[in-house]
RNA sequence: GGCCCGAUGGCGGAGUGGUGACGCGCCGGACUGCAAAUCCGUUUACGCCGGUUCGAUUCCGGCUCGGGCCUCCA
């Protein structure tokens, strides 16, 4: 019987080809991803999360893998428009006015409230954070470089033709011409298609974000900012360019078409052309209710599933449990079902480490089949699903060595970063913000009813379990735990 | 109008040309004073109509329904 000795190689979709390719890391034994990051205008919602979750994933997996992983996220604080006719108001700039505040305390603000989301889902923290204004020379520099050949200016900026590189969309798989003229257009722009890559202050006007460049003082265009930041920190090309699918129809393109005037390069059949060799998309996080969407008004973040008492490693598990290239619906229901699975996965573990106690341990050849079958799963476009069923079944074996176990289960979780070598129980146990009762009271009212119990008075002890269960709280006595707070 | 995607059991969600993943729920059992928690076991599916095939949920075509993008969004 030869184990197989050779890892299962690597595959995964690449957007630009739609296909399944196997990953060949453009400097050898590395992985340079970039990742497009959040624009900080506002609170993220657990849609926006699901990106850097599957980022977070692919990171990891690339780290199993055994690649010397070189991630970026990139935070944009400016420059991301309230729409793309490259008319609308900057949502930075938008948001600093409605709230009162400056721009930087905003983009401050905001930032702060997403890396609490980030570290609330035991998202990995990438090698670089770049943030888009202190990368604003480098853009300008950019800009210079491809303006003569590929760019014309307006009144209102200097804009992008994207006559001038080849194969222009083909990522969105979208014709270039026609359109229903249904977005407002910019006077004097060639193209439907073409876009801003630096935005002229309008005569007269002061923003409080704005620079000099040869086209006046102004800001940079979204799109040019990723171009920038992921060539200057990763250098072209680089492995794999992630985002949400939606970006896969503008920002992308857009991105594509400036780093292929920047390369000096034109069509596309070097994949190496684009800027990145793959390009990622995850998909929705959907709702039935409506499309999870900012613009709309109310949004489900993080904090409200945490004060709801659904710990945010549940929602994580839940990204897990579908691929993320298929829409992923979200409920309530759902949620809860997750946040049982990840509890009874916790205490599984935690059995399993009182029992290994301290001693070091490697998995044996008993876990060499199923470790094969996770990485299969995994390396098969992350198949986070397929992975989390091995995961049970090495759980759920009997008549193991608790060590070797221990350490089979966390190379699994290496990758799944659920965090449940070090979770317990009780840390899943998440007060509700609604609830009143002290748990001081709790452990009262539940002394007097061990006491009602011991005097086998069960009408008392169950009027005593009932009032706790008025109160949120649900007594189980045969859990280590003792209570648990009910979920609405 | 244009481009694209999906349709799996109560819910979510994998996967496959032929032995019906998995999770949660339900049901049964163990445990419990009774419950809950936990553990064990069990149940239900592949939108409709054709075609290819020895055989299709899986491939092809049509239909119906749903969704996404084309306008800010991960």
């Amino acid at each position: 019987m030869t184990e197989t000795p050779s890892a299962t190689p690597l595959t995964l979709y690449n957007s630009l080809t739609r296909s399944l390719e196997p990953f060949v890391p453009v400097h050898s034994g590395e992985a340079r991803v970039y990742s497009c990051g959040p624009t900080v205008y506002n609170y993220p919602h657990i849609g926006n999360m699901r990106a850097y979750v599957f980022a977070d994933v692919l990171g990891r997996t690339l780290s199993f893998k055994g690649y010397k992983l070189t991630h970026v996220i990139n935070i944009t604080d400016v420059g991301h428009l309230t729409d793309d006719a490259d008319a609308g108001e900057d949502k930075m700039e938008r948001m600093a006015a409605v709230q009162k505040q400056s721009i930087w305390d905003i983009a401050e603000h905001y930032k702060q409230a997403y890396w609490a989301d980030i570290r609330a889902l035991n998202i990995r923290q990438p090698a670089q954070w770049t943030i888009a204004t202190d990368y604003v020379p480098q853009m300008v520099a950019f800009a210079q470089s491809i303006a003569e050949k590929h760019c014309y200016e307006l009144d209102s900026g200097l804009y992008f033709d994207v006559s001038t590189v080849a194969d222009y969309g083909r990522l969105a798989r979208a014709a270039t011409e026609e359109g229903e003229g249904r977005i407002e257009q910019v006077d004097g722009k060639r193209h439907q298609a073409d876009f801003a890559i630096w935005r002229k202050t309008p005569a007269g006007e002061t923003r409080q974000m704005e620079w000099d460049s040869p086209w006046g003082r102004g800001a940079p265009g979204w799109h040019l900012e990723c171009s920038v930041m992921s060539g200057e920190v990763l250098g072209f090309p680089f492995d794999i360019h992630t985002g949400g699918i939606d970006h896969r129809e503008i920002h992308h393109p857009n991105e594509i078409a400036q780093n292929q005037a920047r390369c000096c390069t034109n069509g596309l059949d070097v994949a190496e052309n684009s800027g990145a060799k793959v390009w990622m998309h995850n998909n929705f996080l959907v709702e039935r209710s409506g499309k999870m969407s900012k613009s709309s008004g109310e949004f489900l973040r993080l904090q409200l599933l945490i004060d709801k008492g659904y710990h945010p490693l549940a929602y994580r598990l839940m990204c897990l449990q579908a691929h993320y290239r298929s829409e992923l619906e979200f409920s309530w229901e759902g949620l809860g079902a997750a946040l049982t699975r990840l509890k009874r996965m916790v205490m599984g573990v935690a059995q399993v480490r009182e029992r290994a106690g301290e001693a070091e341990a490697v998995p044996g050849p008993r876990f060499g089949p199923f470790l094969d079958r996770f990485e299969a799963a995994i390396s098969d476009d992350l198949n986070t699903a397929v992975a989390l069923t091995v995961f049970d079944e090495v759980l759920a074996l009997k008549k193991v060595d608790a060590g070797e176990k221990l350490a089979a289960l966390a190379q699994m979780d290496a990758v799944l970063g659920l965090g449940l070598l070090t979770l317990d129980r009780g840390t899943l146990r998440l007060r509700p913000k609604g609830v009143a009762i002290t748990e001081g009271e709790i452990e009262a009212t539940l002394a007097a009813r061990k006491e009602a119990r011991a005097a086998k008075d069960f009408a008392r002890s169950d009027a005593l379990r009932d009032e706790l269960a008025a109160q949120g709280v649900e007594v189980m006595d045969g859990d280590p735990l003792g209570w648990d707070w009910k979920l609405g």
